[in-house]
Parts: C-alpha cells; sequence; structure tokens
DNA sequence: CCGTCGTCGAATGTCGACATTAGACACATG
DNA sequence: CATGTGTCTAATGTCGACATTCGACGACGG
C-alpha cells in the first residue's frame, strides 16, 4: 500500500477542476487566490502554484499584475482544439490499429452497444462514462507517450466543454453510429480512413458546440 | 512604444532554458530552488513558480518532496516527441498547403537555397537559424492556434536536443534535400504526401540523434 | 458634460521565516 | 557483513507579511 503524494498544489489544481466540470466558473470568471486560499483554508503560495499548472495546461488565462481568468473560448478556438485532438488520437489510433487483438475489437463492439444502450435508456452520465472508456481505450494501444500527453491535456480541457453540452449534441443513434465508424475502419485496416473517421469525429464533435452555443447565446440576448 | 510586463518568474524561465541551450546543464542533473535563488539574487517563490511552469511544458521533471530534474530522454521518449511533432507540423502544413501563394513558395525555395549554402559554407549557427525561420514559415500558415501552440512547445523542447547534436546529423547536401522534399510535396498539391514527408522529416532527425547518441555513449565507456 | 488626475482599496508578486520531508551517514545488532 | 535504526542536514512546501500594481471612483477643471 504506496501512500500517493499529493502536495497541496496538486489537492488545488483538482479542486479547481471540479469547480470547472460542476458549471460553478463560467467563461470569463476571476479567480481570486486570496479567495481560493480562503475557502481552502491554506496560504496564497500553493494556489499560486496550482494556477501557473493550470495556466500552462490552457485551462485557464493568465495576465501578469492582473490574475486568472475563466478562458472565454471563441468559436474558432473550440474548432482548433478539437481539431488538434483529432490529428492526434487519429495517428494514436492509425499506428495502433495493426496490433488491435480480435478481443480487443470485439470489446470496442461491446463499448459502442452499451454506449448506445445507456444512451437509449436516458443514462447520460453513463454515456459519458463509456464514451470516455472508448476513447481511453482506442489510444492505450498507442505507444506514443508524448502524444498520449497531448491528447490527455485537450481531453481534460475539452472535457470541461463537452460534460456542459454533450447532451444536446447527438441522438442515440448517432452516438453508436458514429462510435462504430471508428471500429469498423480499424477492422477495415485502412490506415488513411482510420485518421480520416477519428478526424472527422473530433471536428464534428466541435462543430456541434459551436452551433449549440451560437443558439444559447441567441436565446439568452 | 509598450512595456512588455516581465514578471521575475518569466526571466526565471528565460534564464533556464538559456542554461539548458548552452549545455550548461546535463540530463539527470537537479535543478535547486535556494541555489538559483541565490545566483539570480530573488526568493525563491518565483522560482518555485517558473520551475512549475517549466514542468507542465516538459522542460523539467519534477519529483514531489525531492526536487526538479533535468530529464534524461531514452531513445524511445526522443522518437515518441519527434514523431508527434511530425504529426503536428505534417497536419499544419498539409491544411494550409492549398494557400500557399507563389511567392510564399518561391520563399520556401530561396530559405532552402539559403540553408544548403550555409551549410556547405560551414556557417552552422546559420543553417540552425535558416532552419528555424524555414519551419516558422512553413506553419505560419495554419490557422490552428491550438495545434501551433502544442508544435512550438515541442520545438522548445527538442530545440535543447537538437541545438547540441545538429551538426552531426546531415550533410549539407542532405539539409538541402530533405528540406526540398517537403517544398516539392506542396508544390505537388499530394496532401497524404505532405504529411507523409513532414512526418518522415522528424523521425529521421529523432532517429538520427538517437544513433548519435547511442555513438557518444559508446565512446564515453 | 467630458476628460484628466489623484486617491484608495483590492489583488498580485515577492520576500524571508518556519514546518516538513527525504536522503546520507554513522552506529548498533545479529 | 548485512540490515535496521537514529540523527542530522539540506532541500522542498507552506505560511503570512510586505511591496507593487491595477482598476474603480470621485473630484476638479475646461
Amino acid at each position: 500500500m504506496v501512500i500517493v503524494k499529493k502536495t497541496y498544489k496538486d489537492q488545488v489544481i483538482d479542486h479547481i477542476y471540479q469547480m470547472l466540470l460542476a458549471d460553478q466558473l463560467k467563461p470569463g470568471d476571476r479567480l481570486k487566490e486570496s479567495l481560493l486560499a480562503l475557502e481552502m483554508g491554506i496560504s496564497r503560495a500553493p494556489i499560486r502554484e496550482a494556477l501557473k499548472e493550470l495556466m500552462t495546461l490552457g485551462l485557464i488565462d493568465y495576465k501578469p499584475q492582473i490574475g486568472n481568468f475563466l478562458p472565454v473560448m471563441t468559436p474558432k478556438q473550440i474548432i482548433d482544439s478539437y481539431t488538434t485532438r483529432g490529428v492526434l488520437e487519429g495517428y494514436a489510433v492509425m499506428s495502433a490499429s495493426e496490433h488491435f487483438t480480435r478481443q480487443e475489437l470485439e470489446r470496442l463492439d461491446r463499448l459502442v452497444d452499451d454506449m448506445g444502450q445507456a444512451a437509449r435508456d436516458g443514462e447520460h452520465k453513463q454515456v459519458v462514462d463509456i464514451g470516455g472508456e472508448f476513447h481511453d481505450f482506442l489510444v492505450a494501444r498507442s505507444d506514443n507517450q508524448q502524444l498520449l500527453e497531448y491528447s490527455s491535456r485537450l481531453s481534460m480541457k475539452l472535457h470541461v466543454l463537452f460534460y456542459k453540452h454533450w447532451g444536446m449534441l447527438y441522438r442515440p443513434d448517432e452516438i453508436e453510429q458514429r462510435h462504430r465508424a471508428i471500429v469498423t475502419s480499424i477492422k477495415a485496416q485502412d490506415k488513411t480512413r482510420i485518421e480520416q473517421v477519428v478526424r472527422a469525429h473530433y471536428v464534428e464533435t466541435g462543430s456541434k458546440i459551436v452551433a449549440v452555443q451560437a443558439l444559447n447565446s441567441v436565446t439568452v440576448i
């Protein structure tokens, strides 16, 4: 039983990330060091360190002498980020595509089935969880750690966005079909096609989120 | 005339990066906060913040309670990083490939000529500078900021490695030929080929660096 | 009324001290 | 000799105070 070291800085990062996922913070909101320090009962130093790390990860915007803010992602930034994730994951899946065993492909198929079923049952959280499992499993076969690191960072960033919107993006049959297409392309062992399908998978999600946000901002005004 | 804000943290990052480029630090070396603070005449707090950022950028390894170390990059990590850069830049160049003007292509050709000439003249620093200009120009036409951010981070990381080894990697004619191949593929407007050529460009460099390091470690023993 | 300047308060950047942890080394024991 | 324990020192993690900066607001002058 190994005790996992957890500095205050790490705990602050977790806490802020949970706040992001829980929609407790809105784009443009300011993260005040002293307020966070008060809430968490610690001094500002680990708060500052955590914010520096979140800044480098792209999860917050930092302005020297002014402060830290939740990014306002423009439609273009959303598309750019999803596109980049598609490029990375497309390559990861393509480069590993000939190494998938029959059992692994079957597992991917089962995950797609489960995702579709959960979507039809209206089990929203389950769909997200299974979807995450599907993508993790998909890239786990790639052995390029650098690429997976960046993909994971983008995942962390985009998950905040997706978590907020996903329920409005796809019908149950669409969810099933678009993930099935990835598995089908792997089975077909067509490398160009694999990259295309995975890239398109993400660009589609990015585009839909942008569309949903545009709709929401219209109705708010 | 805008005064560019520069916190101590930013200055520390620059300083450490220069140390990396100047080969003043070796893989495995420890970066002590108190020593750096003493050398730079400031307190440890901005040092710590800088180190957190460098850690997130992948330029140093951080172990809680123990300290910060210069990474020892395994051959696999080197290849992984170069491969990832190739994937990102390959996509960037491919996606922008139909937007290059004739003047821009001519400029790329001239940069390749200049690089070859500098290599033949033994102007080593110039080769690196022109090479950097070539790649910057190549990706500048892409408008995906997220992707360019990651590419730039990898560039920062890999530049430390390349700066140390590049003089031993290629003959002058090879330098010219391998960059020319990129320009030629763009002119041919073959998108698949463009991605392939750019990816291969980086994998080749990564492989050569690994080979040179293997040779060096043999001769050292 | 508008623009400029000064003041003030809040927030950030940094400082140096204290608390905690890890590793090195010496010593004791089997 | 190998292993375990205790001690000490150096380095990291955090604290709270001080210095600096920025933005908001009010007063004043044209």
